[in-house]
DNA sequence: ATAGTAAATGCGAACGTTCGCATAAGTTAA
DNA sequence: TTAACTTATGCGAACGTTCGCATTTACTAT
């Protein structure tokens, strides 16, 4: 490991004084075109860096965004996280700026560990995702002043930039789909009630209804936590509905319930697509994999992570969150067998 | 945003000069513990936080881990990589280390990236995975001697510590596992020849079948990329071989390829786990939603992530790297119906 | 008592920048 | 020619630590 090269010797290589090349590097100041060239060559020639420590001790920034994130279950991984991580560092970067991660603890350590984070000076700013209702993370960075950007939203009185998708967009698309499909009896598998993200979705969906002229009812719009099991039995009640209101069409809130919700309709002796269309809610990696091939909600991953990031360092930078504060961005629908019941001509993939 | 408690504070509070305060936190001396209860009282009272970025400059060390990573295909997300992250900075932040994230690009701006890190001193060590034959980075840092550890390995000249899993020894488990539910023609979908990882696993299931006595016929040893349809085609080609040695076990270097395989075996009206069993290699979030779910080993990638970084960070901290240098973790096989034939009992998850 | 040693604390310097003001040089207007 | 500006560069200080050595104080042994 050779030792540093510092500022002192690019000057006194380019003799100047070493505060005169920091101001040149910088963009500082204008100085004659001879010195900056003198200079710019002896940065060449020595191959200086400025050392990221010592600017970041005098600026007083780190240039450097924590985030941290709830792994997922040991039995399920998070399709987005890679696509997420990788555009909001793919475009810090092109501003200088890095992504500090750190680990996701309980409520109690978790603040503690932004705490340091903010004391110690290691980061400028947050990025939080998937926050919940309950987050003491968002009050606790309100109170500090300290900036952050989520992915999601919260309601209620807090105001802070963020950007989600638009759940109830989404769900909206998808009951479309249907509709256009000819289906006039279709059900949502929803998450239990006071759910902001959950009501969102329920809108949408009853927005679409009722624009086509369809009166919603009550036993289609079925509740519960967001797994396999919840789908399954929950499927298996709206089957088991009287003819006229059975439903022909399911929009299920992720894909796990999806998923269930395809294996109900089996266990019934029916087909999937063809006899009951379904759809998903996250296009997780599986979903073409599944048989049928699932129709699901895309996020557009990247370009939140991008906004995010853009946003984060736009405010860092210039003291003031760029217009729009709080964006809403449309999933996108990604049709497959689950919902036409038309096998899809060639390749698998 | 309030302003810094420093050390000065915290010392003319405690009467004392801020440098006996510096030591004391460090514990760098012992000192009358009258001072020092003042000391850190005043520290409790003042919320006193060491600034990192001073710190480091003066100590000329980041305490700070790059790592970058290849993003997965759109397609198909990677099922390790929250878990691997999250091992690597849990562990690390235990010793007050956190994990620098940065973008992965090719080859030259790459080492351009490396370099920046590097001479910034942003960072004191890199993790590197799923490292390549004509890896450039390995060959860089080991010029540089700069300090790194790796998930995978790599046969020639260099030597670097590593972790990685013992591919040969899993696929030997998952051979015996064939071998005692009576299974004696037993194919292996394997990857091009030349391929290192490739090649250490073929020698498990070589060394397996030898052990049970018997003798490795050639078509039994198929070779392709590691894709859906490469796992379907030679699955295929199995498939026609003459009945004495047409395999009734396949065991795929990957879940995509086992994937594929369950598919060509249906294809041929059999089914597979009753007629033809499978295993295949990630265990990827997936292997249990199959139908039938796929036996498939499992790397404990916890663990990797965890003494990956315990002994990147003992070598930061005591100049040697500790005892393996290089070091190899088995695989658990996770065994499901694609092999057993049997449906297991309960629960699907 | 007095030198000798050990323990406790203080002090100056350094890490490599950026920042603002001071100064020197060059240019224009009276 | 000289005052009044502008422009180019230099200089000292500061960011908040850690490090090594110097100093003071207290204690032991002669």
């Amino acid at each position: 490991m050779k030792s540093r090269v510092t500022l002192k010797q690019v000057a006194a290589r380019a003799s100047v004084s070493y505060q005169t090349v920091s101001k040149v590097i910088n963009q500082k100041v204008r100085i004659s075109p001879e010195a900056e060239q003198r200079i710019w060559e002896a940065v060449e020639d020595l191959g200086y860096t400025p050392s990221y420590t010592a600017r970041s001790l005098r600026s007083q920034r780190s240039q450097t965004i924590g985030y941290t994130w709830q792994p997922s279950p040991p039995d399920q991984a998070n399709p987005i996280l890679d696509l997420f991580l990788q555009s909001m560092f793919s475009s810090a970067e092109k501003k200088g700026y890095y992504l500090l991660c750190f680990p996701y603890l309980e409520q109690e350590k978790l603040l503690d560990a932004y705490r340091l984070l903010i004391d110690s000076g290691r980061v400028d700013a947050f990025v939080l995702s998937s926050i919940d209702y309950d987050d003491p993370c968002i009050q606790f960075l309100n109170d500090q002043k300290f900036p952050f950007a989520a992915f999601g939203r919260l309601d209620g009185n807090f105001h802070f930039p963020y950007i989600d998708v638009d759940g109830g967009l989404g769900i909206k698309i998808a009951a479309n789909h249907l509709l256009s499909l000819s289906h006039r009896n279709i059900a949502i598998l929803a998450w239990p009630h006071n759910s902001r993200v959950g009501d969102n979705r329920i809108e949408g969906y009853v927005s679409a209804m009722q624009s086509a002229g369809i009166e919603v009812h009550p036993e289609w719009v079925q509740r519960g936590e967001g797994t396999y099991n919840v789908g399954f039995n929950l499927t298996l009640k709206l089957l088991s509905l009287a003819e006229n209101i059975r439903p022909t069409g399911i929009i299920a809130m992720n894909d796990l319930m999806a998923i269930g919700a395809m294996a109900a309709i089996r266990h019934c002796g029916l087909m999937p697509g063809k006899d009951i269309a379904v759809t998903g809610f996250d296009d997780t990696p599986t979903a073409r994999f599944l048989r049928p091939p699932l129709t699901s909600l895309r996020q557009p991953i990247w370009e939140i992570g991008q906004h995010l990031m853009d946003r984060l360092i736009d405010y860092l930078e210039n003291g003031r969150y760029p217009e729009p504060f709080e964006e809403l961005i449309a999933p996108q629908l990604i049709i497959r067998e689950s919902s036409t019941g038309i096998e899809a001509k060639g390749e698998l993939f």
